[in-house]
Formats: structure tokens, sequence, C-alpha cells
RNA sequence: GGGGUCGUAGUUCAGUUGGUUAGAACGCCGGCCUGUCACGCCGGAGGUCGCGAGUUCGAGUCUCGUCGGCCCCGCCA
């Protein structure tokens, strides 16, 4: 090129008026008025004018050609713009450019969608073409957030003394958690590397050796159905501590959230965090991730029904499981195809929806008729119900399952009656979390965070007689309803990691081969160690105000996982396969 | 694995009860225009109505299947 750029298209301003520049950039836009032909050329920087006369009969009929995303090079001089002619809505809007030479260094095809961030094109047309999508301001943004996100963890965490160590990718299946993405090796075959799920036990296994606070931010695999907040790769911010406790883990982080909304959204947060235990939050907003913005807590009315005449609600009242209620104080404001619409979703979940109204001192619509008088003293008494109230009942036998719904239909019900204020921003920790839930399928305990985590000291007489009842070291970070980070404090005697492995029925000899290197190295010295995970992507989503994880990650899947840009997964050759020993059954199509 | 929703011009969408030649805006192409900035004006091209069956005299429209995007449940320690 023979044009090289002396300024980037978004810094020139009335200080450098009368200076000869050269602009590198693309055509966002032209307005050709016969003579003069005004283009607004775009870089990562900004958007400047340049202005083209006719004057110049060496390139002008160049000019003429210049099209939509063709990368051009100018040589031009800073003009300030007539007084009616500035544009107050661009940085560089009190100039513009008199080209004095054009150099066409691409020419570009038509795209498929206008690259302008007014142009909302479908998102499977976007991600096909994601380099064209990724031209827009508002996507390179968002990249640009989640680049200096990065900067700043590194930056703070090597000044807080951690030690950034990078783990294999290529690592070992193992059993408990997400599906694992599996690697075949060509040396051995029939034999596979799993990508790793999170880098758990390697950094456990960091402490061991001494190397006291560890981070990393690193791409993690699980092979599970995604989400709009969830891919198959994503990025962890990952950490572990040794000589630590709960407090030591969750300040750093506090300090971190802390100094990370500084710098990057200028927000001042209140540290430390609210610490809720895990049974008040499922009692109050049936969620381990509740939305704290906003009032309609749950309360329990089960001991109303108990002989009720209200047959499903009295089983289950009878049976010990549990009647939730979320009372609506202005019942008014919420329409009859309102809760229409609620009642679907709740049967989504599986589940029904009762609720009633109470207005003028009496119950009516919905249940009413199924509620007697001891039913409707009890309710008011427990409920200290305004004229007006509209109230929603979930019950099942399973306590955990009714309130979980409940709480899926209090937040429905905060977004329906807008009592979510977008600006607020509610940090909490949940702590307290069982260590184990059943699995009914596998008919055995599950570890619901993950098989190293140290079960709480107090509790550990809990562990034949009753492991249901065992709380867990383990924290998540919740912001506005969302998990984006979970840790814990490590089980780091041989001897307690052995009767967990029993709990949830990993066998010995299993155990040894699928742990057996971190069992081993819990018998050398491991110091007491914790730690916890950030999930980056989803982070960098909620600090740029973004609807999807895909608008914050570069090369994102598709809800079927499928790479839309470069076509993957795709075949592959049979040679490939038969070097690695492979052979595909069962193909579809 | 299950459910919902969408699929019509390059793009975003409209398309009535099943009925003549499937429309609009933006974009694209051509022409005019020397102060616009989502410039303006005139003209033009552009359609396998996702795909395949079926019902019907007749299907963009109704039915079934299928493919794809998105959302949700399950799943995600």
């Amino acid at each position: 090129m023979r044009l090289k750029r002396t300024h980037t298209c978004g810094e020139l301003t009335a200080t450098h008026v009368g200076q000869e520049v050269v602009l590198n950039g693309w055509v966002e836009n032209w307005r050709d008025h016969g003579g003069v032909i005004f283009i607004d050329l775009r870089d990562r920087y900004g958007k400047t004018q340049i202005v083209f006369y006719p004057q110049y009969e060496q390139f002008y009929p160049l000019a003429k050609k210049l099209r939509s995303e063709y990368v051009i090079a100018i040589q031009g001089i800073v003009r300030k713009r007539p007084d009616d002619a500035v544009n107050p809505n661009l940085f560089t809007g009190e100039i513009e450019i008199e080209v004095t030479d054009l150099e066409v260094l691409n020419e570009s095809a038509v795209p498929p969608f206008e690259i302008k961030d007014y142009i909302d094109a479908s998102e499977d047309l976007r991600l096909q073409y994601r380099y064209l999508d990724l031209r827009r301001p508002k996507l390179q943004n968002n990249i640009l957030i989640r680049h200096q996100m990065a900067q700043f963890t590194r930056r703070f965490f090597s000044e807080n003394g951690f030690v950034e160590i990078e783990t294999p990718f290529l690592t070992k299946s193992t059993p408990e958690g997400a599906r694992d993405f599996l690697v075949p090796s060509r040396l051995h075959k029939g034999k596979f590397y799993a990508l790793p799920q999170s880098p758990q036990t390697y950094k456990q296994i960091l402490m061991v050796a001494g190397f006291d606070k560890y981070f990393q931010i690193v791409k993690c695999f699980r092979d599970e159905d995604l989400r709009k907040d969830r891919q198959p790769e994503f990025t962890q911010i990952d950490l572990e501590m040794s000589f630590v406790d709960e407090d030591d883990v969750m300040g750093v982080m506090e300090r971190f959230v802390q100094g990370l909304f500084k710098e990057i959204l200028d927000e001042d947060i209140a540290i430390p965090f609210e610490r809720i235990p895990y049974d008040v939050a499922m009692d109050k907003y049936g969620s381990d991730k509740p939305d704290t913005r906003f009032g309609l807590e749950l309360q329990e009315v089960t001991s109303a029904f108990k002989g009720s005449g209200f047959n499903v609600f009295r089983n289950i009242a009878e049976q010990g499981g549990y009647i939730g209620c979320v009372v609506v104080d202005e019942g008014t404001r919420v329409s009859r195809k309102q809760v229409d619409d609620l009642t679907a979703y709740a049967k989504h979940l599986n589940s029904g929806l009762a609720f009633v109204r109470y207005r003028n001192g009496a119950f009516d619509s919905g249940i009413a008729k199924f509620l007697g008088q001891p039913e409707q003293n009890a309710l008011t008494t427990i409920l200290n119900l305004p004229q007006g109230a509209l109230l929603f009942f979930v019950g099942n036998t399973d306590r955990e399952f009714a309130q979980t719904v409940l709480g899926a239909i209090r937040l429905r019900l905060g977004e329906m009656l807008g009592l979510i204020d977008e600006s607020v921003k509610k940090f909490h920790w949940i702590v307290d979390f069982p260590l184990l839930e059943f699995d009914p399928e596998e008919k055995r305990y599950v570890a619901r965070h993950h098989p190293f985590t140290s079960p709480k000291l107090s509790d550990i007489n809990l562990l034949d007689e009753n492991p249901a009842a065992i709380k867990a070291r383990a924290y998540d970070l919740v912001l506005n309803g969302n998990e984006i980070a979970g840790g814990s404090i490590r089980i780091h005697r041989k001897d307690v990691q052995e009767k967990v492995f029993q709990l949830l029925q990993i066998g010995t000899e299993e155990a040894q081969r699928k742990f057996g290197f971190l069992l081993k190295a819990l018998e050398y010295g491991a110091p007491p160690h914790g730690g916890i995970a950030f999930g980056f992507d989803r982070l960098v989503m909620l600090m740029t105000g973004s609807q999807s994880i895909r608008d914050v990650i570069a090369f994102p899947k598709t809800a079927r996982a499928v790479g839309l840009m470069e076509d993957t997964p795709s075949e592959v050759d049979e040679a490939q396969l038969k070097e690695l020993g492979i052979l595909v059954v069962g193909k579809k199509k």
C-alpha cells in the first residue's frame, strides 16, 4: 500500500485543522451530490467524514465508484466544517478531510446485510458472516470490553501474588459432572483424552506443589446442551489459594469485583457482599441464585391447608410436603390473561399453579370456592393480606421443587409488573449449600458442587447417618439473579476424600483409576486450600448489557453447537479415522 | 430427548376467508443533483414463499413430515 495512515478515523478534531493526514478504513456510507461526494470512513476507532471535490480530476472518477465496505486509503487536509454542517453526534464531527489523494486498497462484494448498528439481520446470517457482524461498532465494543476485563484480571491477580499457570487441554476423562468432549489418541488406539470441564484437579495439585496462589483465564469444555448464557466451550477466571478459609477466598473476590466494576464501568460497588444461606434463599426466593432487586418473597402456608377441603393441597400438607404463596399486593395490576400465562408457564415446568383474589375481606375467583373458613382465616393471619391482593400458590410433596417453581413464577411476576430496577446491581453470596443431592435416576448421592468439596467440619459426624443434611464449604457469587462465580474449600486430607467417594458410591478401585493421581498427591503434604471460578463470558455479558453470550464471544456456536461460519462439526477423511482406529457407527445421514 | 416459536426479494418484514400478475422499506443497478451525514429526486432489476408429500378446481395461506435459527424443560459437579 502506498498511503499508510497517520491517524485513525476516531481522533481528528478542530485542533488538527490544517494538517495533512492519511486515513485508512472502510467505506460505511457515501453521499454523492453530483459534484461533492461525502464518505463516512470507518475503522474500529470511529468515523470520519471525508470529502471529494470534482477539481481533483485524477482520482475523482475513482471516488465515484466507491461502494459500501471498500477498503481505502486517503491523504488530505483536515478542514473545519462550516458552522451549520457540524455533526454533534460524531466525535470527529467538527472536521472533515478534503481528500488530495485516493488509493483503493480492496473492493468489497455487496455485503449480505448492512454493517450499521441500526440495521439488524437474523442471527444465523450474522453468524455465517461473522467477520462482517464483528465489524459493527456494537460488537467491536463488546470484544474490546472483554479485552479490558481480561487485562484487569491479569493485573489484579498478579499484583495480589497469584501466579498464572497453564494446565493441559489434553486431559483425563472424569466421571461426575458434565459430559466430556473426547479426543482420540493416535499413539494409543482405543484410548482417549478428554478436554477439561475445568482445571479443578490440576489447580489442587498446584497447591500441593506449593504455588500457594494460582490463577488462569482458561477455556473449559462441557458437552451439554446450550442456552443463551451457555456455550460448549467457555472461559473461566479460575483461581486457587493455599492456607485459606472461606473468608479469604470471598474477600479476594469481593475486592476483584469491586476493582473490575470501577475500572470498566466506573461504578462503586459496596463490599463485603451479603451472605445468604442456601436454605434461606430457597425459602424466600425459591432459587439458589435469587434476584434480590425486588420483593414478592415466598411465604410458606402449608399449615393453612391441613384438613382443607381443597384435596390436592390437603394431601400435600398431610404428606409433609410444601405449599408456598407469592402475594401481589396490588392484584388488579395482573390481568386474567396474565394469570393464564403464568399458569401455562407453571405447566411448562411440570407444575400446577393456583391463585385467588382477596377483596372486600373475602376470597374470590380461582380456588376461592375450595377454601373453607379455617383456611381463609389461616391465610389472612399468616399473610397479613391487604385489600385487592392476588395470591399465587404452588404445592408439592417435594419441597425444593415447589419452591423452585414458585421462584420462577416470582421472577416472571417481577418482570411483568416492572419491579426490576435495571440500574441496580445486587451482589450476594449464597453459602451453606448441601454437600450432596440424591440422584433418583442413579439411585445414589451425587456431589452438588464437585466431589472435592469439603464438608463443613461440624457436619462431619453426619457422614454416615444423614448425608443429606451435610453442608458444604461452598459459595456461589450471584449478581442480579445470575450465578457469576462458584467455588469451595477443598478436601485436603486423603481419609476425608475417600469417605466422600464412599458416599458418592465411587468404589476404591474406581476412585484409584479415575482420581488416583489426586488421592496420591493428597498423601504428600497437601495444604488446606480452596478456590473459585468465574464465568468470564457471563460476566462480560452482564457488564456490556448483552442479551446473549454469543454477543461477547468472537466466534460462538449456535443453539445446536454448530459453527455456521466455518461449518463445524464436519466429517473427516476415512484415512484420518483409520489412523485413529475409529469406526463410525450409527451415523445420521 | 421433549416443548414452543419463526422461516416470503440481498436484508427486515406485510400478505385478508384458500382465489387475477406475491407487496413495502432498506440495499443493489442506471440517471440527475456542489454541503450532506440513515442526503434527495427519477427509473430499473431482483421471488424454488426453507424442503418434501398430501387435501383441493385452485395452497405463501390448510394437514403431515423434514431441515434450519432462536427460546425453554431435561441436562449443565
